[in-house]
Formats: C-alpha cells, structure tokens, sequence
DNA sequence: CTGTGTGAAGGCTTTCACAGCC
DNA sequence: GGCTGTGAAAGCCTTCACACAG
C-alpha cells in the first residue's frame, strides 16, 4: 500500500510471479493464499501481506485470480518492459552464462553484448555479440543501459564497477568475489558460489 | 557465544572469511572491525558482534589477528575439511558451472562428480566425469557425499531433490527456478538469476 | 588512547488472530 | 463457509553507546 515497498518483500513479489508460472494455470482460475505459499515456501499472512501492496488483488471467500495476480505483479515490479543488460568479463562464469541465455530469455530477459578485455576469446556457440572494453562507455550510453552482469575477476571488479557506473548503469548483478563499493542509489545484488556453498557445508551434520 | 549462530551471522562469517583473503595479508599483523566491516559492506558493530560467536578472537586497541581469525572462522564454520560435492544436471547452466570448476577449487571446494539423465552430452573441455543418473544412488551412498548442485530443469527439479534426499544429501544449492518441497533438516539455497534480474530492475529509476 | 565486547534500545519482519466480504 | 485484508503482538536482527582491556 505504502511507497516504499519493503526490499524483501519486492524479492518475494518476484518469487510469487514464478510460482504463478510454474503452476501453468492457462488462465484458470483463482489461487488460495494458502496454496500459493506452500508452494513459495512462504506461510500463508506472509504472502496475503505481500500481495496487500499491490492493491485489493484477492477476493475474500474465493482467492486471487491468476491472470490478474500476474498482470498487477508485473506491474508493481515494473517487469512489463524489461531492461536490457550488458554483461562484462566473458571468462569461465561469464561465457558460462552468455551460453545459459536461453535461459534468461525464458524469463524475459535478454543479454544485449557481452564485453571483455581480449573479446576474441569468443567461442563460436556463443549468439551474443562480444565486444572489446573499449567499447563500452559507447554502448552503454548510446543504447541508455542501464542493468549489468559482472563476471570479472575480483580484483578488477571494483575498478569495472566504477567505469559502469560513470556509464550510467544503475543496478548491478555481482559474480565477482568482492563486496562492490557504491554510492547510495546504485542497487547491487551478489551471487557468491563459493559463499553459497560454504554456507550450506554449515548445515551438514 | 551461544550454540545456535544465526543463519544470517554464518552467512557473513563466510563472507569475512573471504574479505581476509581479498586482503591478501601473508601472515601479517592485524585488522580492526573498522577496516574489515567497510571492505565487508557491513557496520562495524555488526562484524564486532559477529565475530564474538567465535570467541574472543580480537584484542583490545590492536584489533584482530588475521592468521588467528581465519583460523577460528574456518573452525566454527567447520570449513578444515570440506565436504565432497556432487552436480546434477549438466545441460546449459550445469556444463557451464562444471566449466568453472577451478573458480570453485580456488575456494576449496571440488565437484566430485556430475550426472546426467543423458551423459553423453559431456563435452571434452570439462574434466570431471560425468555419469548417468542410474550410478547416482551407488556413488553418493559409497562416498557419503552430503552435498550436491541442482541444474536440473524446473519440471524434474523436485523428484531429482527426493532421489538425493533418499541417498542421504543433506544440503542442495539450487539453480532450478521452483522452491523444493525438503523435511526439516536439510538445508536448502537457492540460485534464481532471474529473479536477481528482475529485483534489479525494480530498482532503477 | 585505540579498538573490542556487549547489554540495552531501536527498527524491521514475521506471525498471529480475527474482523469483514464473497 | 471460505478466504482475504490487517491491526496488534512477537521475534529477530541491527544499531548504538559505553565499559573495559591492551
């Protein structure tokens, strides 16, 4: 209801739109909130109070309707015209993920160039165009991008960082081993492997 | 100090764990929670009391000492002996992160092995043997491999999971785009890129 | 005087319980 | 009767401020 919708909650607004997807419902239908959190892994207040934020979606006595749910969820978040992105450092990881486009374009999301400091390492099953470094603060501005994927090593990620943000990207999705430093504004999402994995080693009786 | 670290507090353990080794420091000296907690992204009094969970570990006016640190994070963490990992899934995402393999090595962990509903897809660049999913049951039980890598498609994802779980894996990082149905115990982490894509994107202006 | 360790305060999220609408 | 929407309560985590050790 509220302007600033929780930074959690806006993640699980993502969630739930996945879930929606996932169920497949050709435009079947309502959903229970009850039903829909079980398969979130959510409690059941948790998703009603999430969903509160984009408006009275839900009819008491009945659940949400699925089509709509989706349309007012895309919405909030903003997904109706995606942005477009760049990734730079096409090494392991990144080439890795310019192979797994795919994937993303699913989801509604598409790789527009990839950019490297020697971008003839391109193997040949790759459709993104990769570019060289240089090239970048062209692109970037030229075409108005404003998201990227960073693949760099770690000890060039913050150095990368800065030159994207001078370029006017706005919102980063980190692989690189480093916590970036950022002014306020600049969102910054990171995805450690080695962290993630760790983490869970925690658990392992 | 108490038994039961917060799931949060493990996760920025394991992240000061690799903010030190950023620091390269060969043996030398000291930090302060001052230092430390701005390359970590964190506040000071955060990591201060974060870090008290392994004891104390720092000395008054000097700061803490980076040798002796890593030693106790690695201990708490359980992080001496890492455990043995397996891949499932070698399609896009799952050949690409076999690809990156010594990216996880670096960090101490290694893949043990990969298997796939169709292995023949293996590729020659990847090094680890890439098995059928018939030997998966066979080999997970014989090493007692706990841990385990989920690439699968979104459809096979949970059946895939209940195979593991019935083998005795007890921690899954999970890139399949569904959340798994787990009993309590096991531990779960998920790896959605594009949800990360789509979080960012709410947030540019 | 510097910098850790920590009780107490504060803020943010989750959970509960139930009123209200279909 | 069923299920959403939501104030109130609880819980968890972060932040602060300061005592205290080196």
């Amino acid at each position: 209801m509220k302007d600033p919708i929780p930074r959690k909650t806006v993640y699980r607004l993502s969630l739930y739109n996945r879930c929606l997807e996932q169920l497949g419902f050709a435009g079947s239908g309502t959903v229970s909130s009850e039903v829909l959190s079980k398969i979130a892994g959510v409690k059941s207040p948790q998703l009603r109070k999430d969903l509160a934020y984009c408006g009275h979606v839900g009819k008491r006595g009945l659940g949400y309707d699925v089509v709509l749910l989706r349309e007012r969820l895309a919405e909030t978040l903003g997904t109706s015209r995606l942005p477009a992105v760049v990734l730079v450092g096409t090494g392991n990881l990144g080439s890795a993920l310019l192979r797994y486009q795919e994937g993303f374009a699913k989801e509604g999301f598409e790789i527009t160039a990839a950019f490297d400091a020697r971008p003839e390492k391109r193997s040949s099953d790759i459709s993104v165009p990769v570019l060289p470094m240089t090239e970048l603060s062209k692109f970037v501005t030229e075409r108005g991008v404003k998201m990227a994927i960073l693949c760099v090593p770690g000890t060039a990620a913050q150095s990368v960082c800065n030159l994207l943000l001078e370029n006017g990207i706005q919102a980063i999705l980190n692989f690189a081993p480093v916590i970036l430093q950022t002014p306020p504004g600049v969102a910054v999402n990171n995805v450690n492997l080695a962290i993630e994995l760790e983490n869970l080693s925690y658990f392992i009786k």
